[in-house]
RNA sequence: GGGCGCUUAGCUCAGCUGGUAGAGCACCGCCCUUACAAGGCGAUUGUCGGGGGUUCGAACCCCUCAGCGCCCA
């Protein structure tokens, strides 16, 4: 084994020979565990949030693939409609193209080339995470099994009345010029003004102020509200208003949506450019004028529409000088023209939300079009329910009240997107505008009896994306064929996914898993038992990650590494605004002043693993990703010296142990360094029955820890026992019996101990760092007499209690602290470490003798001893510096060694400690409500405490007397 | 405006059903001791956001205030 770990040469190695060999795939033994991946979208690229998010996934898959099951972990990716689209848009631009020119079946032909040339990126990146997803499995939301699905779910909900189509206000992306739904508009505070516009009534006796944030809106005023018990307005309700430049005849209405207390208390109402508007307009029944096109430009002639019939019953020009005018330069045009008329009454600085589409990141502009809905409210009763009956489990729970508060709200879902990437609804129209759905043209024809002289056109709208990923866990098994897939693995197990899409994924998947998975019996499936969410990824400031602010940080170089200047090169490439290019660099500059090291996987998800609390925010730290970098290092320096110790002839290379060893074979390899495997005589010492007991203790904590989700426990457990444990105390206690004068039995007994949990461990760390743990778990096979193809493929290690002993546990504890107390006088005294000392123990009682004898070979190596005398009781022994283990004190004479006036204050220090805490122990003692009221034990456990701290004390402070007279 | 979350060592965070505050990183000493200097040994580090309450006992439960953040309207 090389000296120091290196990530790079190992990784790609056996993740090849795992795909290779189809270790991915279920195994069809077993219980049926299942997750689904979230489909990353085709053509991105992995960030810090797949990072996260695959690790947690590969490390529930790999530890439930360990413990037997038949496990799936089903990969894919999605199409992702908009985003997609965008990207082709803009590279066809780039080429002096657009799509329209080039018209819709050309522009999917580029659409897919474009798939076909970055699709792989995002599959290549899960790879290298070391994601153990069955790829024999991948599917691709735009597949024709998946397009399949999603047209059979739209034909089914259409049937059955809950799919319609309707006109409506919906969010209108002027830029992209697609509706999107509630969840895909992002509202920003933004600096905004309020506009106070007189509107004179019509028959001549004065006029109202309203209140505006959008004036260009007015143009398709159709009322103005006041609220009806407002005593400054009550007398004008059911008049006119004569609206000015369109000179429009528009009623007062009164309505007690209007907030008396905001601006003057006067509305006015757009209900075709305003969702609030469009509720009371509805209530009013007033008509709706739409006076923007699909840019968002002011119409050359208003579309005008009523709620009772919405075809539009007449046009209405607009004023001249608006016609085609951008919606901001109609608004300016429109404020200086009240000015020009007196009737622009002030302009006050106001604070607003803004909506603004998440793509293209311009202003939404609620329009009324005709779009596909799904009728929420009834497919969430039962997905509420599902959760409340604990069918499905959120963990952490409280997400449960957050996916409780949206359900119980949900409005009706806008499915139709203006785009030509994605799954085309399969809906037809006739020359009359009536509608059918069927599965294709043929089905239509026949289901509703439309002869072939009947002309028919296709919708040509899209569905949303998470449309089809709604279905994503039950259309990847095969529905709506019943599959073996589906009946082995669906319900799935769990998801894993950050809260962010809790409403845009989540709540959709379970209401159309509920709608159309069903039991043999009829009854509903859950899409998955459990939700585990999981917090985002922030940068160590605590801030987004996004590529316009430039502090996105790919998983892959902190695995592989990166130099600065790839690193700024990369964030300040392709920015949407590159004038923030400067300020991206200077910042990454001061952040990574060298680049970033290698660190590769294993560290890295080890630091996810350990990341992934309970918390919403996960602040990303490389100082963590460096400490466990290191301690993949420790981990395989523990190795080489399990490997040298046993096997001393392999030192310089224990990867040449024959690949594919037959036990037999590594019985002759391991020849000469016997660790049992062959039988004969083991005696295992103390240090080999207590790290064999905390063994068990350490399997059984990260069990637990990981059946319940806590990742960061589980990592904290194992991190403690390999490092602290086994490192800092097995292996150096493993030297004094291999190197010493140990019986053959004893040498073998703690050879033995090293190998097993040490392979032991490795299987137990295994679904966290799936590298390192393979290639050392390989090439420690001879010593280990395993046998298996991939640790991979072993069991997970199930705790022995049998193993567990408190009184080897505390026999071994009397040694740490022994060989603890002689460190700190020789720390703290500024002893050299290899400089070997005698020690004197003083007061000691029966059990310490006993221990003392049994273990003197463990102390004097640990503790550097040159002799150990037993002092009888009586015995002052010479003067000492002093510590103690328990009652017995420790000496270590000054002779030569320690200074008088340094060993004074340490003691008075140490007393001054010991003195604190009784004095602590006491007030609580003395307080007669405590000894009454706490229980027994607590209070047995205190007063015992206190004796132990008066003999202590007692013990040092004859210590300082003696020194002090000397 | 409604709801939720967070505030613990310089930094990033644990702290399970209340019972003497923990880890990693950083920092300070001493060490290149034949697994590991990506290391070893040792030391230091906290009015657990403020205030109040419940309790024998509160980082933990309740109330309240402040700051930060998120979601919804």
């Amino acid at each position: 084994m090389d000296k120091a770990y290196n990530p790079a040469e190992i990784e790609q190695r056996w993740y090849e020979t795992w795909e290779d060999a189809g270790y991915f795939a279920p195994s069809g033994q077993g219980t049926p565990y299942s997750i689904m991946i979230p489909p990353p979208n085709v053509t991105g690229s992995l960030h810090m949030g797949h990072g996260f998010n695959n690790t947690i996934m590969d490390g529930l898959v790999r530890y439930q693939r360990m413990k037997g099951h038949n496990t799936l972990w089903q990969v894919g990716t999605d199409h992702a409609g908009i985003a997609t689209q965008m990207v082709v848009e803009r590279r066809l631009a780039a080429e002096g193209q657009n799509r329209l020119d080039l018209g819709r079946d050309k522009f999917l032909d580029k659409v897919w080339e474009w798939k076909a040339e970055s699709g792989g990126t995002i599959t290549r990146q899960i790879r290298r995470l070391g994601s153990s997803v069955d790829w024999s499995r991948e599917r691709f939301t735009m597949d024709e099994g998946l397009s399949k699905a999603v047209q059979e779910a739209f034909v089914r909900l259409y049937d059955e009345g809950l799919i319609y189509r309707g006109k409506r206000l919906v969010n209108w992306d002027p830029k992209l010029h697609t509706a999107i739904s509630d969840l895909e508009v992002l509202n920003e505070e933004e600096k905004g003004s309020l506009w106070h516009f007189h509107y004179p009534l019509a028959d001549g006796s004065g006029h109202l102020t309203v209140a505006t944030t959008r004036p260009e809106t007015m143009l398709g005023d159709t009322a103005v509200a006041v609220h009806p018990e407002d005593e400054r307005y009550k007398h004008l309700i059911g008049k006119e208003i004569r609206l000015p430049i369109t000179g429009r005849l528009i009623p007062i209405v009164a309505d007690d949506y209007v907030d008396k207390d905001f601006g003057t208390g006067c509305v006015k109402i757009t209900p075709a450019h305003d969702f609030n508007d469009y509720e009371l307009g509805k209530r009013h029944n007033l008509p709706l004028i739409n006076v923007l096109d699909r840019d968002a430009k002011i119409l050359a002639e208003f579309t005008v529409l009523t709620f009772a019939n919405y075809e539009a019953s007449h046009g209405e020009k607009a004023p001249a000088a608006y016609a085609g005018l951008d919606r901001f330069e109609a608004r300016k045009k429109i404020v200086a023209e009240f000015e020009t008329l007196g009737l622009l009454d002030k302009i006050e600085p106001h604070g607003l939300k803004v909506p603004r589409g998440d793509r293209s990141g311009v202003i939404i502009e609620p329009w009324l079009t005709d779009q596909w809905y799904v009728k929420a409210s009834t497919l969430a009763k039962p997905a509420i329910e599902v959760v409340e009956q604990g069918q499905i489990q959120f963990v952490p729970k409280q997400y449960e009240n957050m996916y409780y508060a949206w359900m119980r709200d949900i409005q009706d879902w806008c499915i139709s997107r203006q785009l030509w990437w994605g799954h085309r609804i399969p809906a037809w129209y006739d020359a009359n505008g009536n509608v059918y759905v069927g599965r294709d043209e043929a089905e239509v024809r026949a289901k509703y009896s439309l002869g072939g002289d009947v002309s028919l056109r296709q919708d040509d709208d899209v569905l949303d994306t998470w449309f089809s990923s709604a279905l994503w866990t039950f259309s990847t098994l095969g529905w709506p064929e019943d599959t073996e897939a589906l009946r082995t693995f669906h319900s799935t197990d769990v998801l894993v996914t950050g809260f962010d899409i809790i409403f845009f994924w989540v709540a959709r998947m379970i209401m159309m898993t509920l709608h159309f998975v069903k039991n043999p019996d009829g009854s509903p499936q859950v899409p998955f038992k459990t939700v585990y969410v999981h917090g985002l990824v922030r940068d160590s400031e605590g801030q987004k990650m996004s590529k316009s602010k430039g502090n996105v940080l790919d998983p892959l170089d902190i695995i592989d590494g990166i130099d600065i200047d790839t690193l700024v090169q990369k964030r300040t490439t392709g920015l949407m605004q590159p004038q923030m290019a400067e300020k991206i660099e200077k910042r990454t500059r001061k952040e990574f002043p060298e680049g970033i090291n290698a660190y590769g996987c294993d560290a890295l998800r080890f630091t996810f693993a350990s990341l992934a609390s309970t918390g919403r925010d996960i602040k990303f730290d490389m100082g963590r990703v460096e400490g466990y970098r290191n301690f993949c290092n420790k981990i395989w320096n523990a190795a080489r010296y399990v490997r040298m110790s046993v096997s001393p002839g392999a030192k310089h290379d224990a990867r040449s142990a024959p690949e594919g060893a037959t036990p037999g074979m590594a019985a002759r390899h391991a020849e000469g360094q016997d660790c049992g495997l062959s039988g004969g005589e083991l005696q295992l010492s103390l240090a080999d029955r207590w790290i064999r007991a905390r063994l068990q203790a350490c399997i059984r904590d990260t069990r637990a820890h990981l059946d319940g989700y806590r990742f960061d426990l589980a990592t904290q457990s194992i991190y403690e026992f390999v490092w602290n444990e086994y490192c800092d105390w097995y292996l150096e206690l493993s030297k004094p019996v291999l190197n010493g004068d140990a019986s053959e039995a004893e040498k073998r007994g703690t050879r033995h101990t090293l190998v097993q949990v040490l392979e032991t461990v490795l299987r137990l760390i295994h679904p966290l760092m799936p590298f390192i743990t393979e290639e050392i778990w390989q090439n420690l096979k001879d010593l280990s007499g395993k046998t298996g193809k991939s640790i991979m493929l072993e069991a997970y290690p199930e705790a022995d209690d049998s193993l567990q002993s408190e009184a080897v546990v505390a026999d071994l504890e009397w040694v740490k602290s022994v060989i603890l107390g002689v460190r700190t006088i020789r720390g703290e005294m500024n002893i050299a470490p290899g400089k070997l000392l005698p020690v004197f123990f003083k007061n000691g009682g029966a059990e310490d003798l006993h221990r003392l004898n049994e273990n003197r070979g463990f102390l004097t190596a640990l503790a550097r001893l040159e002799s150990i005398t037993w002092l009888e009781a009586g015995d002052e022994g010479p003067v000492s510096a002093t510590s103690l283990a328990g009652a017995m004190e420790i000496l270590i004479p000054m002779a030569g060694l320690i200074d008088k006036d340094a060993e004074l204050a340490r003691l008075s220090k140490e007393i001054d400690k010991l003195k604190k805490d009784r004095e602590r122990v006491e007030t609580k003692l003395a307080n007669p409500a405590y000894a009454e009221k706490a229980p027994a034990e607590v209070v047995a456990k205190d007063r015992e405490r206190i004796a132990e701290l008066a003999d202590a004390l007692a013990k040092l402070e004859q210590q300082r007397e003696r020194i002090a007279g000397l």
